[in-house]
DNA sequence: CATATATGCAGGTATTTAACTGCATGTCAA
DNA sequence: TTGACATGCAGTTAAATACCTGCATATATG
């Protein structure tokens, strides 16, 4: 899993939003996802391309349609390698921050 | 708080570097900060710029230095509102693809 | 004060990207 | 088979962006 794709498939809000959609309703077609979109369907194709490279959604074809189905690992992932990280320990901003300031005194 | 200068701020390796780095040690200088970058202090001064924007840092002088510190309150919110979602009830993807491909059949 | 050091600010540029248009292909239904 | 419908693919363009260079400002130290 690349990292960066799924960072950058997320950067965008229009990806966000279509990742909403998904979430509302799982296995929409590019039609039915471009109503609610306000760009042209050709735009909402790249969008769903650059989450579908980021293995954020997942899609079959149904004859001359194509569903599109939301995918969590990813997701699950970045939160394990990048937010837990994060938090642990470092609920200490503060005091920090007062530590730095008091070496700033002497 | 804005989510899209949250995601913004993470869609660049660069930036999630500086994070890395500050998760280390906290209360980085930029001239510290610089030396593990392989780009111009003026870069680094900009990337740190949007993740000041994004709340990710918060920032202390102390005479001709700057202090650097992580702030995990933004991931943790995006956390929240974006990747729990997700992972509730989503874990049934193979439940919805085989749920679509039997409405196929039809 | 004079010099070195740490950072700030103002462009310039090449790349990426997110939208568009136009046309092509594939599938269903009469 | 023919017409309607769903999607695919290629090329264009304007805006965003991630670097850079050059110069300015502020602070510590002799």
């Amino acid at each position: 899993m690349d990292d960066d794709d799924v960072f950058k498939a997320l950067a965008d809000p229009s990806r966000r939003m279509l990742l909403d959609r998904l979430c509302e309703k799982n296995g929409q077609t590019l039609g039915q996802l471009c109503e609610s979109m306000d760009m042209k369907r050709q735009s909402v194709t790249q969008h769903l391309g650059r989450l579908e490279q980021a293995n954020l959604i997942s899609t079959v074809r149904r004859g001359r349609e194509k569903l599109h189905f939301i995918n969590p690992v990813p997701l699950y992932e970045v939160y394990e390698r990048w937010i837990r990280k994060f938090e642990e320990g470092r609920l200490s901003l503060l005091h920090d921050l007062k530590q730095q300031l008091e070496r700033n005194k002497k």
